[in-house]
DNA sequence: TAGATTGTTAATCGATTAACAATC
DNA sequence: TAGATTGTTAATCGATTAACAATC
């Protein structure tokens, strides 16, 4: 009796109430595997090892077998792991099976480009609409979504259930289109202002792109290897 | 004179020969102490201590004067420091002030829009031209940067000694627009294509965009909050 | 069964935090 | 000088890697 309720403990601790206790870092490599594996399922692959994914992917087959355990077991002993189940374990934690409703606040020129992609709709996102303040782009398509005015975001929203609201208007604006979408039941945001959104309500998550900070991060390294080479270069003349 | 030769080892091995030994954790976080300095110093604010930073960005004051001193001693003892001082040291670190000079290949509606904003011009970095293969769009300007075709882009990376290429083309045309930047003399390739690039020539940087995973990461936070939400719906009435 | 490879525990490594002496 | 706050060393924490028993 003891015995049973130790694993049932250890199991509902580790798969039920998952979540919590896996660290960030593991979350952000998630989507990273599960690309990798839509890759090879397309291949036609079947089966892959810890160590044959990992040399595909720069990291340790330790590291990988510890991510994927965080979730539960999805692989076999003296097998490796099923490609097409893994995928589809992973596509299930990520939440792509879940078909989530999406919209797109501001219709410049990056939510076009977010309008057109397929980014969505292979992640099993659905993009219901496009918001803009813009007379001439309201009551139009773009790339087959209908663009409505801004003011009718939050019923909108209400009505049908929005999960996520993307938002690709100017810094002054995201506070405030961002407060509507939360108080219509909205739960995440994908913030391409370029400002980092302080939402108190606890329930919302904000996940906060920063392309300018990619761009610097690209200067800074290049800077690094220009300095490194002058450095190498006047050492060369003066030591030598 | 051991003693001499002991602190100028001191300081050589730490200010001259930067770089290599800071931790990639410190440099992703140079952006964002960049950002948060340059909102500082609009707003007129002359000086700030590592306490006070640290709860503006959410960050320990620790961290703050930890990360700071792998480049150099930016603050003074009772203090703190000098805001536009020290956003000029992170600026320099960061490359904003040497000019860095790009090419952004593919004009479709992300080139575009990375046409558009004022991004690059904010962080001192030089668009001097768009590259496609389309003929409607060569010979036209977008966001008055002239848009050429894909054919000039080796010679022309070469003439003007581009540091920076910005990769938007289909994910199959990357490696290819890659390869004719890195021997036109790119150092940095700045990759929004949907695939990871591997370029053997290690004196090449690159900075992978990938939107998706930053949405998948999204999509896996709004799944766990609903498994929550619902666990806890179902636990209540079942318990009580 | 023997071979392979996972799941998992223990060891290592690195990054963050705490503490405090140096110093403005 | 006294107070404040950095720069820096030491302690803690967490994440990665190594190792190996479990098991397919």
């Amino acid at each position: 009796m003891e015995s049973i309720d130790k694993v049932k403990g250890t199991f509902e601790k580790r798969f039920a109430m998952k979540g919590p206790q896996v660290s960030t870092a593991v979350i952000k490599r998630l989507p990273r595997y599960h690309r990798y594996l839509g890759e090879l399922l397309r291949e036609g692959k079947l089966r892959i090892s810890s160590a044959e994914l990992s040399e595909l992917m720069g990291l340790t087959a330790s590291q990988i077998r510890q991510d994927l355990n965080c979730f539960g077991g999805f692989g076999q002993q003296g097998y490796g792991y099923n490609i097409k189940y893994l995928h589809g374990k992973i596509s299930e934690l990520l939440g792509v099976t879940d078909g989530f409703k999406a919209v797109i606040v501001g219709a410049g020129n990056l939510g076009h480009a977010l309008a057109t992609t397929h980014m969505f709709e292979r992640r099993g996102v659905q993009r219901l609409a496009l918001f803009d303040v813009k007379e001439d782009v309201v009551g139009t398509r773009i790339a087959d979504i209908p663009v409505y005015h801004i003011s009718e975001l939050g019923d909108f929203c209400r009505r049908e259930g929005v999960d996520i609201g993307v938002l690709t208007v100017p810094k002054e604006a995201a506070e405030e289109v961002s407060d509507i979408m939360v108080n219509a039941g909205v739960t995440g945001i994908w913030n391409f202002a370029n400002m980092e959104l302080k939402i108190d309500d606890p329930r919302v998550i904000v996940e906060n792109i920063h392309l300018g900070d990619s761009l610097l991060t690209l200067c800074y390294e290049i800077k690094v290897k220009k300095d490194k080479e002058k450095a190498e270069e006047s050492g060369e003349s003066k030591n030598e």
